[in-house]
DNA sequence: CGCGCCATCATTC
DNA sequence: CCTTGAATGATGGCGCG
């Protein structure tokens, strides 16, 4: 197992350096954890490929005809009359600390801390240091390391003169984060009556002058491709594709899949193991059986890969659609320590909201056990709340619900926002000749994941909802739908600290009252106390469970006999999991044909968490759902955030 | 069935 | 000092009207 692929890095002893990570990294728990999920990657892989074996032949021809039909309409929709250069700036944050600090000019140096290290200057990644590599990792691959922490005022502080140099160029350019932007050279190069390869040299060079600071430059038709671009002769370098359809194809053809933003490691590794599939072009060879594995969302993401198209226009301002704050610590069971935290937390969100005065109804809580196991739960609520102490009174809630526990990181997130300025959720909606008009644009996501916009087509002006977005599978086209994840920094202003706007829920305190005001989701939470109340009085239950669970049988050693997945016998914990669920639901069968109020039933979640919490560790219930049923397919991926970054 | 809600996963910097 | 923090979106299950 490999936490960082080391790309084009001429001089890197990748041997040695993979050596080292896997040393420092083997018997850790995030060692097992990550053995953990790339099984169940392999395993997600194995059962696609078992798909794959089982089309027909007429399955096949079948796809390959939507296949087809599909691409024609993509490439009908390609749009070559805008040049787009995408800018980042080389080792960004090492590179502001080194002007600051002259003296750690030419020694390897990264910006981060011990745990983690956000960027490297060349000379480190010349020992193999990356970003997203824990510093204590780094030290080993590089024992004269210097570990600067890190200072985002100051990169904010850069950040902000490279972009008086993009507005120069386009007054609408795209900040995607501090390091990069997207800027629309078009009218520039029409004006100045230049190439885009002068106009890339210029503008490095203004940045340059302005900061002190190099970048990278990349210019093609659309987003996707510019991106990719920059990266081609990086640092301090530019390449430009130019807008013509072979050169885009040529380019193309040969281009490894990871090179694609929103293409990872693990999609990465599905297309190459299952499909065969390691270059961009080869997403069309073979499009039918992608078309037969996937989504109409992501098959023709994919398509649009192997077509060399992106996104061409610059989308209106999109708002924020959740905010969190997440804090990781020592794993520890201790239950006030934990609550403590869980307060920290809800005091600097609930800081960063009024900030922003941002109020929201959905409160979100996020465990990482010390397994390293992630859970997040979430509760809904009737009132908008912005507060330490109502958010703090919600979280406790949900956050009792799973102790005992040993936890190493605490987060909580808002979303569904009731913004105060612009009335409630969401304003600057899209209407539905907005949507079309985009649509007609043409351009299909430049990044993967982007069908917001085909869901609020659906919806009614004010509905937008942030946190999820339901699915719309058959929707007439894929599209669109943009993400400036502006920095913090940009443009908040607003000074507001209004602490009542409204007045019902402003000085609310945390116990009597918040309490009072709980509503539908805590009344599930009170269900599941009521429930676990039953339960433990119910102490032979237990036992019962126990015995049971021979019960079920596994044909083949491979099939259970009571819905027919597969579950190899090597994932025990899996098939442990699998058969307490079965056994949840008989029980819940049993509880509800006696007599149980439908007030029970609608807290299956509740009712089989507290059996399992009794019978063995506590676990996720909603794996146990997603076995149920044909839905064999899917063991879920877990994720993975060791990256793969090369800048 | 469509929608709201929840949980998990993937991705990015 | 032993693997971050914030944000977004996709996907999919479940319950409800």
């Amino acid at each position: 197992m490999e936490f960082f692929f080391i790309i084009g890095m001429d001089g890197v002893d990748k041997e040695k350096v993979q050596r080292i990570v896997y040393e420092m990294s083997k018997g850790s728990k995030y060692f097992e954890n990550e053995q953990r999920k790339e099984a169940l990657v392999k395993q997600k892989i194995e059962n696609m490929c078992a798909k794959v074996k089982k089309l027909t032949e007429e399955d096949i021809s079948h796809f390959q005809m939507i296949a087809v039909k599909r691409i024609l309409e993509l490439e009908a929709s390609r749009d070559l009359s805008k040049i787009w250069m995408h800018i980042d700036m080389d080792a960004f944050y090492a590179a502001v600390e080194t002007l600051e600090n002259p003296s750690l000019r030419g020694k390897p140096m990264a910006v981060g801390s011990l745990s983690m290290i956000s960027t490297a200057n060349y000379e480190a990644r010349k020992f193999g240091v990356r970003a997203a590599m824990p510093g204590f990792i780094a030290r080993k691959l590089c024992p004269d390391l210097i570990i600067v922490p890190t200072n985002f005022e100051k990169y904010a502080f850069y950040s902000d003169l490279t972009r008086k140099v993009f507005r120069r160029y386009d007054s609408d350019f795209i900040a995607t984060s501090l390091d990069e932007a997207y800027i629309n050279i078009t009218e520039v190069c029409v004006k100045k009556g230049v190439g885009s390869d002068e106009v890339a040299a210029e503008l490095r060079k203004a940045v340059f002058e302005e900061t002190g600071l190099t970048c990278s430059a990349g210019v093609a038709a659309n987003h996707l491709l510019a991106k990719v671009c920059s990266d081609v002769n990086k640092p301090n370098g530019q390449f430009v594709l130019p807008n013509n359809e072979k050169a885009i194809m040529t380019f193309v053809s040969s281009l490894p899949i990871r090179k694609i933003g929103g293409i990872g490691k693990v999609t990465e590794h599905i297309l190459r193991d299952v499909l065969q599939i390691n270059t961009c072009e080869e997403m069309l060879q073979k499009s039918a059986l992608l078309c037969a594995l996937f989504s109409r969302c992501s098959s023709d993401f994919f398509f649009s890969v192997g077509l060399g198209l992106g996104r061409t226009d610059t989308p209106e301002q999109n708002s924020r659609k959740s905010i969190s704050s997440e804090r990781t610590f020592r794993a520890t069971e201790d239950e006030s320590f934990l609550f403590q935290k869980l307060g920290d937390i809800a005091e600097t969100l609930s800081n960063d909201m009024q900030k922003e005065n941002l109020s929201g109804r959905t409160l979100t809580l996020k465990l990482k056990t010390a397994s390293f196991e992630v859970r997040t739960r979430a509760i809904s609520l009737q009132n908008f709340i912005h507060s330490k102490e109502d958010i703090l009174t919600y979280a406790s809630c949900i956050l009792k619900e799973e102790l005992p526990l040993s936890l190493r990181l605490i987060g909580l997130r808002m979303s569904q926002f009731h913004d105060d300025n612009n009335g409630p959720v969401n304003s600057t909606q899209k209407t539905i000749t907005d949507f079309l008009g985009l649509c007609e644009g043409a351009s299909p996501s430049a990044a993967w994941p982007k069908r917001q916009d085909c869901t609020s087509f659906g919806d009614k002006l004010e509905k937008h909802d942030g946190f999820h977005f339901s699915d719309k599978p058959n929707m007439p086209d894929l599209n669109v739908g943009y993400s400036s994840i502006d920095d913090k920094t940009a443009a908040n202003d607003d000074d507001n600290h209004f602490f009542s706007y409204e007045s019902h829920h402003s000085d609310c305190s945390r116990t009597a009252e918040g309490i009072n005001r709980l509503n539908d989701s805590s009344l599930q939470l009170m269900l599941f106390k009521t429930v676990e109340g039953n339960q433990s009085a119910n102490s032979n239950e237990p036992q019962y469970m126990a015995s049971q669970k021979q019960g079920l049988i596994w044909v083949d050693d491979y099939i259970c006999s009571d819905c027919g997945i597969e579950l190899p016998p090597s994932y025990i914990e899996e098939r442990q999991e699998h058969s307490d669920y079965h056994l949840a639901l008989m029980l819940q069968e049993e509880e509800s044909t006696n007599n149980r109020v439908h007030q029970a039933q609608s807290s299956v979640d509740g009712a089989i968490r507290v059996e399992l919490g009794t019978s063995q560790g506590r676990e996720d219930t909603r794996k146990r759902r997603k076995t149920s049923k044909k839905e064999a397919k899917h063991i879920p991926i877990e994720s993975f955030f060791s990256k793969c970054k090369q800048s």
